[in-house]
This record gives structure tokens, sequence and C-alpha cells, in this order.
DNA sequence: TTATTTCTCTATTAAGTCTATCAACATTGT
DNA sequence: ACAATGTTGATAGACTTAATAGAGAAATAA
């Protein structure tokens, strides 16, 4: 999995109208907030609209707002859809039937539990989750790499 | 973390290496078993080799072999030399000092799990490991993605 | 020595991806 | 009508990836 700009601009265009539940918000506002290039952000919305994320509103009152509870989209399903399959090599992605050689085959063993791994994580984070992280101030990690 | 064909190549170079411990094989022989492009693999060896992976001998009876145990070589050591680092995006590799906003802290946190998972999976597999499954025909696995 | 086999090195091409920007258009509320 | 907002398609520039080409250097065998 790899998490290109845009992936990471569409997590924080989410979270943002996620911390903002029940209002409109600007696509002006959000490019500022998070500091992305606004022409750049109008794609990632237009993205995330198709992708059945979000709603948007036009007119003069108008911007975006999310399509469904926040509680009820995760992570997952957004850098998915924006970034593509997560797994690391095409060959463990669905609908794939080359791979017939035995050393690949070693490999892919590895490379499903990596993708399962993965996605055990980021599916079962909701971006209500995140909100909440946010919105308690519980930004205070220890991080070891 | 994303595999290229150029990685892919590492280690399946790697394994068929593995496999014939104390034994010098040329590239020849790994492209036309592996199924590489032999001038791509060429490079992919000689990064190998300034990886300290791999020794060569040139001349007539020349070719490849490991430059260490495959006990000794992890499947992580491999990957992160030949494709760069396994994090999921840049805020959370190493001397990254960025990362000022908030929404970004948010989803760091789970990138470094990611990143800390998937390191726990291909950190922990030596080319022993993979060359000994290819020998026991240990390769009927059962793969639900 | 000479020929052969092998690895070594540098350059280049072709295609694709990623980030970003532009300009024109459509809709809505006042 | 007007101003603010989203919509759309096109495109450019930088970068990455995969692959190919060709000349060179070292070791070996005859």
């Amino acid at each position: 999995m790899r998490i290109t700009y845009r992936g990471d601009y569409a997590l924080k265009a989410v979270l943002d109208l996620a911390l903002n539940e029940g209002r409109v918000v600007t696509i002006h506002e959000l490019a500022k907030k998070a500091d992305i290039p606004i022409k750049f952000l109008e794609q990632v919305l237009l993205d995330l609209k198709r992708g059945g994320f979000v709603e948007s509103r036009r007119g003069k009152i108008g911007g975006y707002l999310l399509a469904r509870p926040a509680s009820r989209i995760k992570l997952g399903e957004v850098i998915r859809f924006i970034d593509g399959p997560i797994e690391p090599i095409t060959c463990v992605e669905k609908n794939y039937s080359g791979c017939t050689d035995i050393y690949k085959c070693v490999f892919r063993a590895i490379w499903v539990e990596v993708a399962l791994t993965t996605s055990n994580i980021i599916d079962n984070v909701s971006f209500e989750d995140l909100a909440n992280q946010v919105k308690s101030h519980k930004r205070e990690f220890e991080y070891s790499i």
C-alpha cells in the first residue's frame, strides 16, 4: 500500500467533513485548512463524490458534506477507492490468475498476510473514530520506528 | 509498501540462489528459470551485490552466489534495499520532520501501525525459510482475499 | 597467447504515474 | 442579473519504472 498525495488529501478532506458533520463546507475552506492546492482538491472531492463518500451542494451556499455518517465510512474504503488496491503486489489482487510458477507462490503467501493485517487495521477505523481522536485532543503519541 | 517488478525479480533471484546454496549460478540460468529479461536482471543482481546480499565470480565458471547464509538474509532487508522504505507514506519514514498539523497526526498513528505489522511479517522470514517451503513442496495454500 | 564465457557499467528509450494548473461551464441563492 | 460555488475536460511537467543496447573488464581453458 502506498498513500499518494491524492490519497492523503482525500483522507484529510473526509476527516474535516467528519469534524463538521451536519454542516456544508466549501472547497476553499477545506483547501485552506488542510493546505491543499485548491484545483487539485476539486478533483479529489469530485472523485470522493463519485465514490459515494461525499455529497455536494452547488450555488451560493454550496459546498461539501459527508454522504453517510462518519461512523459508517471506514478508512480502508476511502484509501482503496482513491489510491487503489492495498495489496503490495499485483499477483495478490482479486481476479489475478497469472502466478503459475513456484517462486511467486512462496512469496504470495507473505503478501497475502501483509494485505490481511493491513486490511485488519484500516478497515476497522471509521472517520468517526478519527474525528473523536481529534476532538478529544488525544494526539500525543509515542512513535518508535 | 509496493513491490515493483525490480523487487519481485530480486526476491526471485535471491530465492533461487538460496535453493542452490554452495553453487554458483549464472545470470542466464536465473533469468531463464524465473523468466526475467536478462539485461534487466543484470542490473538487479549488481544492485543486490552492492547491497551485500550476493557475490559474483567472473569468467568461464562465473556466476552468482549468496554473500551470506540464506538463514541470515531476511525478506525485509532485500525489499527495503531494492524497493525502498515499506512505510505507506513519507511522513512515517525515518528522519521526517514535517508533519506538524493535527490531521496528519491522526492518520500517522495508523500508518505507523501498518508499517510495524508489515515489518513484523517480512523481517521474520529468512530466505532459508522460503527455500525450505519450496523444497518441502509446501505450496498448497488457501487464500481468502 | 588467444578465444570464450562470464560479469560490469553507462546510457538511453518508452511508457506510465503523479501532482498540479487552466479555462470554460453549470447551478444556486439573493 | 449577479456573485459564489461546484463541474468538467484538457494538459503540462516532473518523476518513476521497465526494458534494451552496447562496449568493457576479468577469469578460465585450450
